[in-house]
DNA sequence: TACATAATAGACTGATCGTCTAGTTAATTG
DNA sequence: CAATTAACTAGACGATCAGTCTATTATGTA
């Protein structure tokens, strides 16, 4: 599996040696980690760098400004994110509706093994989007849509099975979950504590037509 | 103990009398309108105190530190958004439920009006919350409390009339109806609508046992 | 071998940050 | 009046910010 014996770099080499090969990877995910606790405007690439043991100049080789990093940054985000939720919500061993159930329990995992301090970058940015570069805005909501698109199919697929009512409004459905899922992860950093989003989902569950 | 009496004070004196009010409180002012549109950490004491062009030594004279002036513009906003809440969830002239729908298109053309740049502080403040100095964190907690009390007596008083459940948790019910409804706010933010809000009020409305 | 290019290295710029101190102004008293 | 003391302010301070610049060292290609 290990076939480090890629090509040998390019260009000078790193005066301390670096876990990664890929020094672009391993600035984005730094960045994720710094951005999804402090969120963009905070976060100072000089704290990224030290991080990772990349030097500035590196830094904007790699990236034409911190915007287009904060981009890369969410992109991976998003992608990784839809990863997960397709894991979870396409997982057809589990009826549809204890698939998200499985989704919250991972996110309070999640929370717990990084003590509280990291939310959701899209949530996160979504807080400051009036101070982003105009670009994020869309890139932001089109997440969400993805994110709804998922969630909708999984209420559809507990809609087939009878779950649900067969006239609820799935989409409708799924906005308000992530709408108010925001809410619940924020609230779970503030009171460092899970019960919000345990809270959340159970109402939402409690709340579904049937 | 008392000897302050004896001893009658020289030099100009302190204006116990007034404190000041006009320009602590325009700085008051002004940082609650920074605050809620970008958050603590990216608000810069200068943009506050050019608003309301007071000179940048004076601040200190005003506030021990930034740290200390954020309190003050929360417990501000605290005191504000209590008193906005009792007008809204105690008149009876409207039943329990209307009026938190009053509220709710309240917030409506509130964020319309300041063309949704300005969220919730007590939410945004949530959000970076770790990066905040430590006393915030009970601070924000607390104000949650306050709003999910007067929610529920709200609530209750709607179970009075038989409008909800009798078996319903009002206090569950209202700090899932907070929870839920800062990420409503982020959203209404992020998408320049008041449709999130619209949407998960309806969807909590919906969802009250009856 | 020669040259172009990839990548690292880090000092540097100018702006801005929160904070602090040394000062000025004004009111009161001896 | 002059001394005293509080109210208030101007501007300096070091730290840090995003971003630039030049130099250096490696590989790829001709």
């Amino acid at each position: 599996m290990n076939l480090q014996i890629t090509k040998p770099r390019r260009g000078r080499p790193p005066k301390v040696s670096r876990e990664n090969q890929d020094t672009k990877a391993e600035l984005i995910r730094s960045g994720l980690e710094q951005l999804t606790e402090s969120g963009f405007a905070s976060s100072g690439i000089d704290q990224i760098l030290k991080k990772v043991k990349v030097p500035k100049g590196s830094f904007y080789h790699y990236f034409a400004s911190k915007e287009a990093f904060g981009q890369a940054v969410i992109e991976n985000y998003a992608n990784y994110f839809a990863n997960k939720l397709d894991v979870c919500l396409l997982d057809e061993s589990y009826p549809p509706l204890t698939r998200i159930s499985n989704f919250v329990e991972g996110a309070k995992i999640g929370m717990i093994r990084h003590q509280f301090k990291r939310g959701c970058l899209v949530g996160n940015l979504g807080q400051e989007v009036d101070l982003l570069p105009e670009s994020f805005r869309q890139q932001l909501i089109d997440i969400f849509h993805c994110w709804e698109h998922r969630l909708a199919n999984c209420l559809k697929a507990a809609q087939l099975q009878g779950d649900i009512s067969k006239k609820a409004n799935c989409e409708q459905l799924a906005e308000c979950f992530w709408i108010g899922w925001e809410g619940a992860v924020s609230r779970a950093k503030l009171v460092q504590d899970t019960k919000p989003l345990e809270n959340y989902f159970n109402h939402f569950i409690a709340a579904l037509p049937r």
